[in-house]
DNA sequence: CAAGTTGATTAGAATTTTTCTAAACTGCGA
DNA sequence: TCGCAGTTTAGAAAAATTCTAATCAACTTG
């Protein structure tokens, strides 16, 4: 149950090459999970729901290995992570400077064009801080 | 170890009168707890934390009691939720309209001065969803 | 090219955070 | 005062996340 990656006979290779160029090792594990994330349009998964994707493409992953990958993904700057809720985080594909919709119902995100959020002013960083990252997040009822 | 409040033979008007005024029964649970949130200037408190300082202030509560009653608080308007950060989930005693910055180092929450961050455009709430809060978080490295 | 070394990776186990629900409590009407 | 009904509490359970020991694979050496 704990076979490493094997040389794969028809490889994706922009996810192996996405892998490779962030200095991750393109293992079995990262680039099947790296397949469901970056194989087709942006998305915001949770850990749960990559898992869940996983099982049902028959890739054998734990529960911890989905988390593993996504925080090193996201430290490597492939992904974002987004918290707008308790209840778990969430890990953006579009990994550009963006802002999002949450439905406050069905717990999903949407990406709000970047032009129709404008922030006119911002407040200086406290006390020899500098900012990392501005976050708006827009909740709406449906 | 289960009993209930009996008559404070110095209650804490204020407190007291937010909880009747709110229509939440004055127990001596949330009475206490009421005391340590709404009893000096507002904070930011995570569930954990308050359970410590109730600890602390010999206030037997358990866990779950300090969840029951901050969302309680919070379904009546005397508290707002924030997620910053998948650790876990602050309530803060000010519920007027404002921001924050998010000290990533510390995990600490700052309010915002509301004249200082100005949003000049927002895009209208998708396809029948109205806008119930809208939410900027400006993440800091200390 | 085999074996040994070392650092990276995986995933079961443990921890942390949050919620559920049965029991305890309280306010009210008889 | 007593019993009933809705409310509240908190131990137990669940959900989310992290820890760490075992495993793996890239590299070095012979
Ligand atoms: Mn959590
Ligand atoms: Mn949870
Ligand atoms: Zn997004
Ligand atoms: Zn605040």
């Amino acid at each position: 149950m704990n076979l490493q990656q094997k040389k794969t006979s028809a490889p994706d290779t922009t996810v192996l090459e996405k892998l490779r160029a962030s200095g991750l090792r393109p293992t079995r594990q990262r680039l099947a999970l790296a397949k469901l994330l970056f194989g087709r349009g942006h998305c915001h998964v949770t850990a749960e729901g990559l898992f869940n994707e996983a099982k049902q493409t028959h890739v054998n992953v734990s529960l911890a290995t989905v988390y593993n990958a996504l925080h090193d993904f996201t430290a490597k700057g492939l992904l974002r992570e987004i918290s707008v809720d308790s209840s778990s985080s969430y890990f953006d594909t579009n990994t550009d400077d963006h802002h999002h919709f949450f439905f406050e119902g069905t717990g999903e995100l949407q990406d709000i064009p970047p032009d129709s959020v404008r922030i006119a002013a911002l407040p200086e960083a406290p006390g020899g801080s500098a900012i990392s990252r501005v976050d708006v997040i827009i909740r709406v009822r449906d």
